[in-house]
DNA sequence: GATCTATGTAGAT
DNA sequence: TCTACCTAGATCG
């Protein structure tokens, strides 16, 4: 689930649902129990997100901040919250909705300027306004690290998964060992504009999909069936299949303990 | 029902 | 480089 479209449709909802409210805030578990209090029954004034970052600001030195790891999940509902169920580490109950936080990575709640390091240690955001590409291809042309892993730093650029780090590359042809001061700033700007195109589809119907119509798999004269993680997408997992665009069998390596997934035809540079 | 795997990161070694 | 985290969906039997 937690690619940056994730944790930036998750806020977009807390906002909607929760924001300029009293919040009840607890810990059913108990982990996180004494910070929920110092925040319990305020006004929540805004959730964001940056990158795979969530934050919930309620005051000044009071902001809760949640990382879902890899298997952190928000569940929500409209109405009186259920009896809490398993390892329940945040409970936010607003006027009409209650969400409950299992299993992430990070939940905790930071002075301003706390929030402050984690952010300026994040790279260029896609998904925001404020967001500057050029930064981004600073730090990858400083490199001589792939570019495969380059994507996947959060200080490079914030918010890419390993979904979006394969079909990026993919769409663009290019392969994951590419040394990272090969990128150029023509590749670089349709890489970024690519970027912010997909991950904003993906923040709007809340799946990754990166199959679209200029890519269609004529080969294959169908469109790729959907894939476990719910969206339809090239490479991502689909290692010993046929590429859908050129049928060579796509490839995978495990790189900096994480697996790589691509064509080694499409993606031959 | 048991087992496997994962869209991620922090902290230990 | 390794392990913990400890959820949930897919797959196995």
């Amino acid at each position: 689930m937690p690619e940056g479209h994730t944790l930036h449709r998750l806020a977009r909802l807390h906002q909607r649902r929760f924001a300029r409210r009293p919040v009840s805030v607890t810990s059913p578990q108990g982990r996180f129990t004494a910070s929920a209090a110092l925040v319990d029954g305020q006004v929540l004034q805004r959730a964001e997100a940056h990158g795979k970052h969530l934050f919930h600001r309620y005051g000044r030195d009071a902001t809760v901040h949640v990382h879902l790891g890899l298997i952190g999940t928000f569940s929500e509902g409209d109405g009186e919250p259920p009896a809490p169920v398993g390892q329940v580490r945040m409970r936010m109950v607003g006027e009409d909705h209650w969400t409950d936080l299992r299993g992430p990575t990070l939940c905790q709640l930071l002075t301003d300027v706390e929030v402050a390091a984690i952010r300026t240690r994040l790279g260029p955001d896609p998904l925001r306004r404020d967001a500057d590409p050029a930064k981004a291809l600073t730090r990858i042309n400083r490199s001589g690290q792939p570019v495969a892993a380059l994507l996947m730093d959060q200080s490079v650029v914030a918010g890419i998964g390993n979904v979006y780090r394969a079909e990026l590359l993919f769409r663009h042809h290019v392969p994951p060992l590419l040394p990272g001061r090969a990128v150029d700033a023509e590749l670089w700007s349709a890489m970024w504009t690519d970027l912010v195109t997909l991950m904003r589809h993906g923040v709007r119907v809340g799946r990754i999909d990166t199959v679209r119509g200029e890519h269609l798999p004529r080969a294959m004269g169908r469109m790729p069936r959907q894939d476990r993680h719910g969206g339809e997408v090239y490479v991502y997992r689909r290692a010993g299949l046929p590429c859908h665009v050129c049928g060579t069998e796509v490839l995978t390596q495990v790189l900096a303990g994480r697996n790589l997934f691509w064509c080694p035809t499409c993606q031959s540079g």
